[in-house]
DNA sequence: CTGAAAGCGCTTACAG
DNA sequence: CTGAAAGCGCTTACAG
């Protein structure tokens, strides 16, 4: 066992120092003043001794943690790297640590979480990591937390971020139809309980109905957010001989893309001359799909730095804005049935926006 | 300020039971036999007090912090997320937390680590997210460490988790030489003080030597393991009037090899018919580029496990492997001039070999 | 401006 | 098997 050697303390400074442990804490957190010649002479015993404060109890006096959890369902879909690098940024800015967990891993039978009010002074809450009674019995404790790509059920008021779907979606299916002039759009379902799945769907049929164009349940399938799921759904529908005609495919996310791409063109389905595909997040990989995928950009690092500032904002007794929407824009790229004048074509993987030429 | 409710301590707990304080931490940590009657008393308190121990005031006791740390230098390169979903499960099995920090955040004035022994009892450091000094200073502190895609310098005795890149290197250019008959082959660096940058140059000119090519300094250019470097670097290369002639590139990684796709593309030279393009890692993103890309499988979730599971060995005083090298295999795709006779060109983002029939 | 002392919420020898 | 008490390394009223 590498023992740590006998650690160095407040105290031994203040013995080296002459002076008390009071002062030398006040010198470390400049919270009231010392004298020159103390400080100095703190300083030097500190760099002598090489001396760190024990952060463990620091934060045992003062009940912070300074330190800030995130909790996720998983890491495979792709846009997570993007939302903790924003995170990272915004709370180490603040001097503030980062706790980690992923929430699949974390099922511990007598359901008590691994990050909560005992290590952390706050947590930041992806999507559907926890479940709403996990939530609100966090709220229960008095535990800050921020919501990501969820709002809190009405009666509890805690903050969210996340990104506007609805009126991308429309925007976006408004495209295909107007443009493309796709009518018969097969939609790629989410899981039930991802709102971003819920108000894509809205989003969805709101430009079904800007065209008079019925909303038929038949020309849906299940995807959830995940590139093997949508591929075995797709798959399964092709598979069916009397599956209905379509000339589109809306697939709730970049992932499911991936999935969907890889079914229809199992089955020699043409991108985008038969069946235009179109995704959801803009995630890095888009733009290298064959042909590139059409999708909504969603500003997910920046999402990550907003959730952080929310949260931070609330651990300072700020008031912190109840619902961030960050704004999403559509991306045209090929898979629609968009053309392309440029032969530099991938040269955009951070989600700009081509010059394009809308060819129905 | 949400002011935290007074909190309910162990000592809330004994009284309410009818028991000594210690009694109470025995039986919350099952470290002694406690009578079963005061057992069923104190969970049955606990329960009602909703008590959660305060991780804290346990650290400061036993002086551990039950929590790893994770440096990596920024979260750009792709394969990151397969790193931290690798080292979380490991931690979290072994209810452990983890504080992740990304260095070039983290540059504090005053040299001091955001992560370290006084709040970490172990670190995980990823490649050259420290320097030489840095990590001597904390070896000097006695904290556990484990370097990740990087050796200790040989006076350290600091274990090390990485992957094979010499020989693979070797095997892909010996692939390219042999089976595509390139021997012009532009070497794209990694940066200097990277060692698998080092490394796969090593593999690289082992395989020149292998055939009698003379290493050709001038076949090389400058790319890091970075998109736009990469892109400009070639660019620049392309547009100097002079540049010797090239018939394959060794990208050092796939990060690097987008923005040689990029560049190479700008100027309308075809992949793989003029030039052969290989890469390295086999991200996620690999499979996806057009043509897809020939690259080196290196399995990242593996190594964050086998890296944390390194750590966590030192921490409980057992030895640890002193170097642990993870195997890598060569993937073919097309962008080296292989074909592929299937037709779900897409099907396989995780690595997996394809069946190839290797065209000259 | 500085110090002596109590306290943060646990754990763990030491007794019994 | 259980308890009383000291201690982990800080911070912060309270005095002076």
């Amino acid at each position: 066992m590498t023992k740590r050697t006998a650690n160095i303390t407040i105290r031994d400074i203040a013995r080296e120092a002459d002076v008390s442990v009071a002062t030398v804490s006040r010198y470390l957190n400049q919270n009231a003043y010392v004298s020159p010649s103390l400080s100095e002479r703190i300083q030097k015993v500190m760099d002598r001794l090489d001396y760190v404060p024990q952060a463990t109890a620091r934060q045992l006096a003062t009940s912070k943690n300074n330190t800030i959890g995130l909790l996720v369902p998983n890491m495979q879909n792709n846009f997570f790297a993007a939302l903790l690098a924003g995170i990272e940024q915004e709370v180490s800015k603040h001097n503030f640590n980062l706790l980690v967990a992923i929430g699949d891993t974390n099922q511990n039978q007598r359901n008590q979480f691994s990050l909560g009010s005992h290590n952390t002074d706050g947590l930041l809450i992806f999507a559907d990591s926890l479940t709403d009674e996990q939530i609100a019995q966090l709220y229960d404790r008095q535990l800050p937390m921020v919501l990501i790509h969820k709002t809190s059920t009405s009666d509890l008021n805690i903050p969210t971020v996340t990104i506007e779907n609805k009126s991308a979606t429309r925007k976006l299916i408004n495209h295909l139809i107007e443009v493309h002039n796709r009518t018969q759009i097969l939609l790629v379902r989410g899981s039930e309980q991802q709102e971003d799945s819920y108000w894509r769907e809205v989003g969805f049929k709101d430009a079904l109905a800007d065209h008079d164009i019925a909303f038929d349940e038949n020309l849906t399938i299940r995807g959830s957010f995940d590139r093997d799921i949508a591929y075995n759904a797709m798959k399964a529908f092709l598979e069916n001989p009397t599956h209905p005609e379509f000339d589109a495919v809306f697939c709730g996310d970049d992932d499911a893309a991936i999935g969907i791409y890889d079914a229809l063109k199992e089955k020699n389905v043409q991108i985008p001359e038969e069946v235009s595909v179109v995704g959801f997040d803009d995630t890095q990989i888009a733009p290298f799909l064959t042909p590139p995928l059409t999708t909504v950009m969603a500003p997910t690092e920046e999402v990550g730095r907003s959730a952080a500032k929310q949260l931070l904002c609330l651990l300072n007794g700020r008031n912190p804005v109840p619902v961030t929407l960050h704004a999403t824009e559509i991306v045209l790229r090929q898979s629609c049935g968009c053309s392309i004048h440029e032969n530099n074509s991938q040269n955009q993987g951070g989600g700009f926006y081509k010059k394009v030429n809308v060819l129905p």
